[in-house]
DNA sequence: CCAGACAGCG
């Protein structure tokens, strides 16, 4: 067909043709007809451009553009810039809409409004809020659209007081924001959780008679939600006229976000039933919602309903469900959803790759979680720190180093949670002198105050390098108040270091934190027990017992093949449990013979010494490591889970175990994962 | 020429 188009047509008539195809968007044509022009005129020009931005074929239309700019000497009109404009922030094209920005100012469009307009929006598209208040402030004439595109802009830029600002400026300067201007706004509000500002919106919108507008309404309920008022949000959503599927959407996620379930899955219940239509944002609330709350199986229902109603998972979809692989610690769930987005190209995506990359290293495959890692085509913040949180798990302090120079080379600003991970990650490898060094750097060259959290960190690098002193020194100089993370990082240094002076201390002002925290009691009692101050030992366990304080069942995991094997302490409701019994005495004996004597400061009953090592076999880590073993099925590596941190003779006995079976154990206990192999534990005995 | 909801890190 279009080798029998007419050629070589007189411009006019080309025009014509090229205007009719552009029209009825068979863009294909109309390229074809405009590429036979020598020298096609600038209608022609404004023409196609146009059609292709209008058609969503932005890339094509800056391509043109960058035509038209090379070989031309035509200047353009405001028509074409318009639509360059309206290209280059549908991509998001930064470097092209600093030329159109050039181009309106050589050509003289800049007392143009509404061209103005266009460029403050393109520049808020591509997230530079520079380029747009350039032209913002360079404008002799601004209307409300002005106004609305520029505080449009500082939301989308993340500068959400200037947003606001902004909204209070205009109407000192005679512009009466609009109902654009009031739903671009309230996400600011929400975001900052500002509810004295969205209260104040609020005012305006109902003096304003602006309450009828759906985007209105919707971002009002949005916007309460995200403050915690979930019953301002209600009543909002209730004196609703009219109600679209975004209003539903936004009412189902303020819900979820405000941990009330069953009336999240309630109201989507009437969402379905009241016959509106479900869009994407509809389902991916409901599962995200569940996820964030903890309720993985619900999740995992919903998201085959959700399929079972014709809806394949999308980008978004997969995010929110990926933690429910580290959930329930399943690596092979991870593995199948890895599939998935690499059948469907959710690979370029940044959020996606980086959950996946979690998912691995939660599951304790750290390689895996490397692998995808260096695969990703660029990184940001998040992306780093989830490497770098990742390797501080696993106990690799130095990589988790290495990354952290990587990150600050590329050029991506560290932020509270990245010195977090690596301030945790040189506590486990003992890095002291290097976690000083950052430490002090972090509101010097960072800009990033040291919080709670980073303080405690510190606390925990010093007290596991021994320096017991020196951090209760650190606790006692914190410029804030020393939260139970520091205490509880010095009392797991004076276990290790059987310091029972400081021990005291730490725990004490735990007991009055946390009373009701378990750990902290058996912490002491163990130190207790190692100096061999029985009595006082018993009285902490008497302390725990009349607050009513339990000490939570340990319980450990394990999955083989497609199940998840538990056990608890003494556990024999396995199928295999004899087997492993035995297992266990044969290797308690080989064990014996390569040296291993059972620690027995770790048993917490008054039972005598025969009794407390055969306590000590039950342990539910060593019940699950040696399931384990049993059925390995080839496979050279094991992984276990823990609810509460390893107990230390087990941790002991397994560094045995993976020496004489000569095979890889993984465990991961409350804080971190230890590997084991060849008799040694990459935590390197600090646990 | 300006507006909304669903996803990742301790």
């Amino acid at each position: 067909m279009l080798s029998k188009l007419p050629t070589n047509l007189p411009p006019h008539l080309a025009l014509k043709f090229i205007k009719v195809y552009s029209n009825s968007g068979d863009l294909q044509r109309a390229r074809h007809l405009f590429d036979k022009i020598p020298q096609p005129d600038l209608p022609t020009w404004t023409i196609l451009i146009s059609a292709l931005t209008k058609h969503g074929r932005s890339l094509e239309a800056i391509q043109y553009y960058n035509d038209f700019r090379h070989k031309n000497c035509v200047e353009p009109d405001k028509l074409l810039l318009l639509s360059v404009a309206k290209a280059c922030a549908s991509l998001r094209d930064v470097m092209n809409a600093k030329r159109v920005h050039e181009d309106a100012i050589r050509f003289g469009f800049c007392s143009d409004v509404l061209l103005g307009n266009a460029l403050i929006d393109m520049y808020g598209k591509c997230r530079c809020s520079e380029g747009a208040r350039l032209v913002f402030d360079g404008m002799p004439f601004r209307d409300v659209i002005s106004w609305t595109s520029m505080a449009s802009c500082y939301v989308n830029c993340g500068l959400l007081r200037e947003a606001l600002g902004a909204f209070r400026k205009m109407g000192l300067n005679g512009e009466r924001p609009n109902s654009v201007t009031v739903s671009s706004i309230l996400p600011a509000c929400a975001d900052l959780k500002d509810l004295k500002s969205g209260r104040e919106v609020h005012g305006f919108v109902v003096r304003n008679g602006m309450i009828g507008n759906v985007f209105v309404s919707s971002a009002l309920v949005n916007m309460y939600a995200s403050c915690l008022s979930i019953r301002q949000a209600q009543l909002v959503f209730d004196s609703m006229s009219r109600r679209d599927t975004v209003s539903w959407n936004v009412l189902i996620t303020a819900y979820f976000l405000n941990k009330e379930c069953e009336k999240g899955l309630s109201v989507f219940g009437r969402m379905m039933s009241g016959g509106v239509e479900l869009n994407y944002a509809s389902w991916n609330a409901v599962i995200g919602g569940c996820m964030q709350n903890g309720r993985t199986e619900k999740a995992l229902e919903v998201l085959s309903q959700m399929q079972n109603s014709g809806f394949k998972p999308n980008q978004i979809t997969i995010t929110s469900v990926l933690p429910a692989c580290t959930n329930l610690e399943s690596l092979r769930g991870g593995k199948q959803i890895h599939g998935y987005i690499f059948r469907h190209r959710f690979f370029q995506d940044l959020t996606t790759t980086t959950a996946l990359v979690f998912v691995y290293a939660k599951c304790g495959d750290l390689e895996l979680s490397r692998r995808v890692f260096s695969m990703m085509p660029k990184r940001d913040t998040v992306s780093w720190n989830t490497m770098i949180i990742a390797n501080s798990m696993h106990g690799n302090g130095e990589e988790a180093l290495l990354l952290f120079r990587e990150m600050l080379d590329s050029g991506v600003r560290p932020n509270s949670v990245t010195f977090t991970g690596v301030l945790s990650g040189c506590s486990h490898s003992r890095l002291v002198d290097e976690s000083l060094l950052i430490f002090d750097s972090m509101s010097r060259d960072h800009s990033v105050e040291p919080d709670a959290d980073h303080h405690s960190c510190m606390v925990d690098v010093l007290s596991r390098a021994g320096r017991l002193e020196e951090a209760y020194e650190f606790i006692k100089k914190m410029p804030i108040e020393p939260t139970a993370g520091a205490w509880g990082a010095l009392l797991g240094g004076c276990r290790v270091y059987k310091n029972v002076e400081l021990g005291r201390i730490a725990a004490n002002r735990l007991f009055e934190i946390e009373p009701d925290n378990p750990g902290n009691y058996v912490l002491l009692s163990n130190i207790l027990v190692s100096a061999k101050l029985w009595s006082e030992a018993s009285e902490t366990r008497k302390l725990m017992r009349d607050r009513g304080v339990t000490k939570n069942p340990g319980c450990s995991w394990i999955q083989v093949r497609n199940r998840v094997h538990t056990f608890v302490v003494g556990d024999k409701s396995n199928d295999q449990s004899d087997e492993i019994y035995r297992f266990l005495d044969y290797m308690g004996e080989k064990m014996r013979i390569a040296g291993y004597l059972p620690n027995t400061d770790f048993v917490l009953q008054d039972v005598d010494q025969e009794e407390k090592e055969e306590v000590l076999c039950n342990h539910s880590e060593k019940l699950a490591v040696a399931f384990g073993i049993l059925n390995l099925n080839g496979e050279s590596s094991i992984r276990v889970f823990k609810n509460l941190r390893i107990c230390g003779d087990c941790h002991n006995a397994i560094k045995f175990m993976a020496k004489i079976v000569g095979v890889q154990i993984i465990v991961r206990d409350s804080l971190r994962f230890h590997h084991f192999r060849n008799g040694l534990c990459s935590c390197r005995d600090f646990w």
